[in-house]
DNA sequence: AAGCCGTGGTT
DNA sequence: TAACCAAGGCT
């Protein structure tokens, strides 16, 4: 269902709230690195960070591989490892092996110049509707309109429009409205500005209404229902999973990891031994299990033994870490072991210094359960 | 087009 | 704690 206010009210208003929008963002706007950067490679890193990862995660990796990838060339001519191992904590690691694979492509098909057109970026992995409009409006000046889930907020709640965003008709609705306020002569800084917004104000619980530059035009403020807006579709219940993990070092004092096979989550990272000890839907009678005990210390060898020809006793329990991933809640638990036989070798092994994990594709759960501890 | 990706932060 | 969210894209 799509309810909304009369649209041709809009295009009239859409100079002042032009207007409005970015004397705000002139003002309030963050001072992030990638905005002291007008370059498409620097903006398009950023965007491709950004993917449904927060500013503030994203700032220190941006820097880093930045200083690491100063530019396509040196992106594409990087070690797959390398780019894993930068990006390793910031998660969706398939992020950074299409932005290599778009860097390869940039590099080996356009003479590693950086495509000048939307069609030329959305042509380009990992880059869809929205990375785009945002690498075109901001480096390129095109006048695109960049819609995230900031946006899509913002502007379901001025114009109090109704059904899920992420719906594809009402998607269309959304983008011809953001069509019809673009300021074309700066779209680069409109977009980010509506983003920011969406981002700083016109939050998903508790907007800050009266600082809103657009407050006085939205159609949800003045009917008492911002809150209500997006009507988002209630999400899937969550997986739950426990996982067993081992520490397992040589004589050396270094660890043991595993390249994840292919097909398996995180595919190609590296991961403490381990392997699934349950898995189940949340909203089920939950028989998940709930504390480390020694049959699981059991599954955990036998299964050791038999999927990955690891053989090992298992020591005491080390630490408990719970990830919690968009519908997935996943519970590792670390413990200690010893080898009872040869230690496998080959690719798909390795022991690494734990004090020099910095650079390696790490898993995310690797990389929290090997940290200080 | 609907599900998946199994991240990190906030509330 | 657990739900929800975030500068989404791919199949």
């Amino acid at each position: 269902m799509i309810d909304s206010v009369p649209e041709s009210a809009l295009p009239a208003a859409a100079p002042a709230l032009r207007q409005r929008l970015l004397a705000w963002y002139e003002r309030e706007r963050r001072d992030l690195p990638w905005r002291r950067r007008s370059d498409a490679y620097a903006i398009w890193v950023s965007e491709i960070m950004l993917q449904q990862t927060t500013v503030q995660t994203v700032v220190p990796y941006w820097r880093r591989f930045l200083e690491l990838f100063p530019n396509v060339r040196s992106l594409a001519n990087a070690d797959l490892d390398a780019v894993l191992g930068a990006w390793s904590g910031l998660g969706y690691s398939r992020r950074a092996r299409m932005l290599h694979a778009a860097a390869k492509r940039i590099v080996n098909e356009r003479g590693g110049r950086l495509p000048q057109t939307l069609e030329g970026w959305r042509a380009l992995p990992g880059v869809g509707s929205y990375t785009a409009a945002a690498i075109g409006s901001i480096a390129l000046g095109l006048p695109s309109p960049a819609i995230d889930g900031n946006v899509q907020r913002v502007l379901t709640r001025l114009t109090k429009t109704g059904g899920d965003p992420r719906r594809t008709a009402v998607a269309r609705r959304l983008e011809s409205l953001a069509r019809s306020l673009i300021d074309e002569d700066r779209p680069g800084e409109f977009n980010q500005a509506l983003m920011e917004l969406g981002a700083m104000v016109c939050l998903p619980r508790r907007p800050s209404c009266p600082s809103c530059p657009w407050g006085t035009s939205c159609a949800a403020r003045r009917d008492g229902v911002v809150e209500d807006y997006p009507q988002l579709a209630p999400a899937r219940p969550a997986v739950t999973v426990v996982r067993g993990a081992v520490r397992l070092f040589n004589g050396r004092g270094r660890v043991l990891l595993t390249r994840v096979a292919p097909g398996e989550p995180n595919q190609g990272l590296l991961e403490l031994p381990g392997t699934v000890l349950y898995h189940g839907r949340s909203d089920h009678p939950a028989h998940a299990p709930r504390r480390w005990c020694p049959e699981l210390a059991l599954q955990l060898r036998d299964r050791l033994a038999s999927e990955k020809r690891l053989f090992v006793e298992i020591g005491s329990l080390l630490r408990r870490v719970r990830h919690g991933i968009t519908h997935h809640r996943i519970t590792v638990y670390l413990t200690q072991a010893e080898a009872v036989a040869r230690v496998p070798s080959g690719k798909a092994w390795c022991w690494v210094d734990p004090r020099r994990l910095s650079g390696l594709p790490l898993t995310g759960v690797t990389r929290r359960l090997l940290e200080s501890g």
